[in-house]
DNA sequence: CAAGCCAACTAGGTTAACTATGTTGCACAG
DNA sequence: CTGTGCAACATAGTTAACCTAGTTGGCTTG
């Protein structure tokens, strides 16, 4: 599921699940998938999968229950701060893909 | 430096920093110390400072340049709702355009 | 002197092992 | 039936090792 894209696989799973969010296909109180069970449908380590759900932690997207599982938080409130934060983390990557893919374009000249 | 509080040592980390780059100590575009020179600072270990280093970038208040060195972000000034939905709609069509460009380029090896 | 290589530093990503701790449900003893 | 304890599962935190890769400055070689 993770594929070589430069990107980092942490990354790509925070992306993955913080899109099913905003889709709705996780909603509010949902429980994620147990990172056992994320690491096996992403083929990914377990490691990669704990940095995916720190990801999401931080940005305050998820809540997660010692002994129960990590929930969607309820996305009311933290309108700016957070939406901001993550913006600018949205634009940071594309500036670094497109950095990407511009030098190897212009390699191949 | 990293006290047993309950508070995790890299967030105590994190928090430390956050505070030096909300007072002024560490201005816009001043670098952080490097990560070994924070693990002695803090006398933690490289790992704890690499996550608090991470909750800073994901927060958006840092960027890191390999090489380089971390440098503290200028700080953004907040955004009108308007203007949040309008860059969003922009960063979805972008990274569709991105994505593409990509898929297009791993395919051709 | 100039070019280029190389060593030392930087951040970043991945993986794995171990610990701590909270939750839940089931089996077994009384 | 009650309840107690235990096994299985969950997140969370810490540490360490290994690898990639960018930057910088100095030294060596031509």
């Amino acid at each position: 599921m993770v594929k070589n894209t430069g990107r980092p696989g942490y990354l790509q799973i925070a992306d993955d699940l913080r899109e099913k969010i905003r889709g709705g296909s996780l909603a509010p109180g949902d429980p994620l998938p147990s990172t056992a069970r994320l690491a096996e449908e992403y083929d990914a380590s377990l490691s990669v999968v704990k940095l995916a759900v720190g990801v999401l932690r931080t940005e305050g997207l998820v809540i997660g229950q010692q002994g129960k599982g990590v929930f969607v938080r309820d996305a009311g409130e933290p309108a700016s701060p957070d939406e901001l934060t993550e913006i600018r983390a949205t634009l940071r990557d594309l500036s670094e893909r497109l950095a990407r893919v511009e030098s190897t374009l212009s390699e191949r000249g």
